[in-house]
RNA sequence: UGGGAUAUAGCCAAGUCGGUAAGGCAGCGGACUUUGACUCCGUCAUGCGCAGGUUCGAGUCCUGCUAUCCCAGCCA
């Protein structure tokens, strides 16, 4: 499109790779993978994992496998493997036939593991939970060896295939690797491999009672499916060693190599799926699409396209130290890529009534709004002045301070497409004083693009024509601001400001916009259409973001 | 003296063999403007967590500190 190549941001984690290209590793392959475990629904967080693996698979002329990591059936379900593919096409990135599960490797996983066993690298141990808690140690003291730890391969063996048929009850045996109870690092003392549970799998049914754990069942896969290059979250970095000798315990080839970056964090926003979930299940939100959410279904009903949000990934940047980065970001992306698509139009989110005394009663001919001046290609649209209009409440001041440009008693401004006008009498209610309806005259000689008054005025205000205006409900939102206490307990609580539902008047042309559509209410922010059709296709605008406003920030000072 | 990691501006972040601190967001000042938007121009680290050391020269190398994050699920 746009010729002015965007300078392709630097990172470590390519470093790695073009030093791996140079030393022809992996035969100059790179090949990645997005892994989410389909328990809940993706947000940004994820959005960064996803431009990051794709994008690499895309600049090295790669390849990017989508792959479910579901080994745990009690957390796992289709909704949200329907979601997720959704998702990530929607973001604009394509896996083409590298849909892959980690439940396929089920059997795979299982034959490697008993050859774990006969190499006496993994043993059945009939501990249980709470004991194996016990015998652990802690982050300063060295754990105990398992009672079990040096029964004979042969009976390990024999216990391991009784576990996959289902002769155990849940916790009664697991599976360990035999690595060391000695290690300062806790995921080397003897960790879990397998565990029993009877819940039915989302894809593999019953087919199966015991199910990997994550750090024998992850680097499997990877090697399974050729990846190079296995990026993931700093979390994980304690597991790299366990990642290595889950691969490296029977020399298995190839050997793909895990890096992990930071992952986002947003300001005025959480990302912890466990407090999203709670939003959703308590109802403080409409679900997981609630435009409040940062999930990808959120944002996207929101109206972020996808053009922002992988701006916004690779404005970010990719490095290792936790950061937190300022939601205005987000919003710049956003601001940047509707600026050229969105049309901008006129909406009275709180009106204010306006009676033209001097208006023709010939009426006056159709006047011309360009759809986007940014963006000649948009072309025009007509529209309707008339006697009575609607502007803005906060458009009118009656004793406006010195830099007050908008209309004030005398003063003069122009109306966005049309005329100006000058506001002569204020109408008040008898009873409350407020103000109900201003009384101006227009400079017939003042149309837009054929002005002839000679007049110069500091400024424009939108409004829309009371016989046309179509009536729309408008949301405005705040950021989630929500609490993360941290630990288990931790109860979510959102923003009361979070959405702000507002009554207002919109132009005409409106009434025919689509589900999705984005536009630029002038001076207001950008919007999408959100058309609720339970109420009869009535009028939603979901306000995306809104625009920078220097006036309120000079009043604020 | 458990282990692992990180530290460059308000925020994100480049900085390859040591050669004299990219870029973006936010902010600030100004120009322009029929959106107080957009755009444009200018400005924004004598300084790279702290203290020493090596060197002609250190964000980069060495030593010693400090702060923050992660790890004790049969979650991922």
């Amino acid at each position: 499109m746009t010729n002015d190549a965007k300078p392709v941001p630097s990172h470590f984690i390519k470093n790695i790779i073009n030093e791996d290209l140079k030393n022809n590793k992996n035969d100059g392959r790179v090949h990645t993978r997005f892994p989410p475990e389909p328990n809940g629904y993706l947000h940004i967080g994820h959005a960064k994992s996803i431009c990051l693996n794709f994008g690499l698979a895309d600049e090295y002329n790669g390849l990017c496998n989508l792959r479910y990591d579901d080994t745990n059936p009690i957390k796992e379900d289709v909704e949200y493997v329907e979601s997720i593919q959704e998702d990530v096409r929607w973001l604009g990135f394509d896996w083409e036939d590298r849909l892959y599960y980690a439940s396929d490797y089920f059997l795979q996983m299982y034959e490697y593991a008993e050859e774990l066993i006969k190499a006496d690298k993994a043993y059945v141990c009939d501990l249980s939970a709470e004991e194996i808690r016990q015998t652990r140690g802690t982050l300063k003291e060295p754990g105990k060896e398992s009672p079990y730890r040096n029964r004979s391969s042969e009976e390990s063996l024999d216990l391991f295939r009784r576990m996959r048929a289902g002769e155990f009850k849940e916790g009664e045996r697991v599976l360990r690797a035999k690595i060391d109870m000695m290690s300062p690092n806790m995921n080397m003392r003897d960790p879990v491999l397998y565990r029993i549970s009877y819940a039915a799998h989302h894809r593999t049914g019953t087919e199966w009672c015991i199910y990997p754990m994550y750090d024998y069942a992850h680097p499997l896969s990877d090697a399974y499916e050729g990846i190079t290059h296995s990026i993931c979250t700093l979390e994980f970095e304690d597991h790299r060693p366990l990642y290595d000798w889950t691969l490296d315990a029977l020399n298995y080839q190839p050997h793909p190599q895990q890096i992990e970056f930071a992952r986002l964090n947003l300001t005025n926003t959480v990302m912890s799926k466990r407090l999203l979930r709670q939003l959703v299940e308590t109802g403080a939100v409409d679900g997981w699409d609630d435009p409040r959410m940062p999930t990808i279904s959120g944002l996207r009903r929101r109206g972020y396209t996808p053009e922002a949000i992988r701006d916004f990934c690779d404005r970010i940047g990719v490095a290792k130290s936790n950061s937190v980065v300022d939601i205005a970001m987000l919003e710049y992306c956003i601001r940047e890529d509707l600026k050229f698509k969105a049309s901008r139009v006129m909406g009275v989110l709180n009106p204010l009534k306006v009676v033209i005394t001097n208006y023709p009663e010939e009426g006056i001919p159709e006047l011309t709004a360009e759809n986007n001046p940014e963006n000649a290609d948009m072309g025009y649209r007509p529209l309707q002045f008339s006697r009575e209009i609607f502007i803005e409440r906060e458009d009118f001041m009656e004793d406006p301070p010195k830099k007050f440009f908008r209309l004030a008693p005398g003063r003069e401004v122009r109306l966005k497409y049309a005329f100006i006008i000058k506001c002569e009498d204020v109408i008040r209610d008898e009873k409350t004083g407020e103000i109900v309806e201003l009384h101006c005259t227009y400079d017939p000689q003042s149309r837009s693009g054929q002005d002839v008054s000679g007049k110069k005025v500091k400024g424009t205000l939108h409004w829309v024509s009371v016989d046309h205006a179509v009536p729309a409900e408008v949301r405005l939102y705040d950021h989630l601001y929500l609490q993360d206490e941290g630990d288990e307990a931790g109860e979510a609580e959102l923003n009361p400001d979070s959405r702000i539902i507002l009554e207002a008047m919109v132009e005409p042309s409106l009434a025919e916009a689509h589900h999705g559509d984005t536009f630029q209410f002038l001076r207001h922010g950008y919007f999408c259409v959100d058309l609720d059709t339970q109420k009869g296709k009535k009028l939603i605008f979901n306000r995306i973001v809104s625009l920078r406003d220097t006036w309120a920030k000079m009043q604020q000072k």
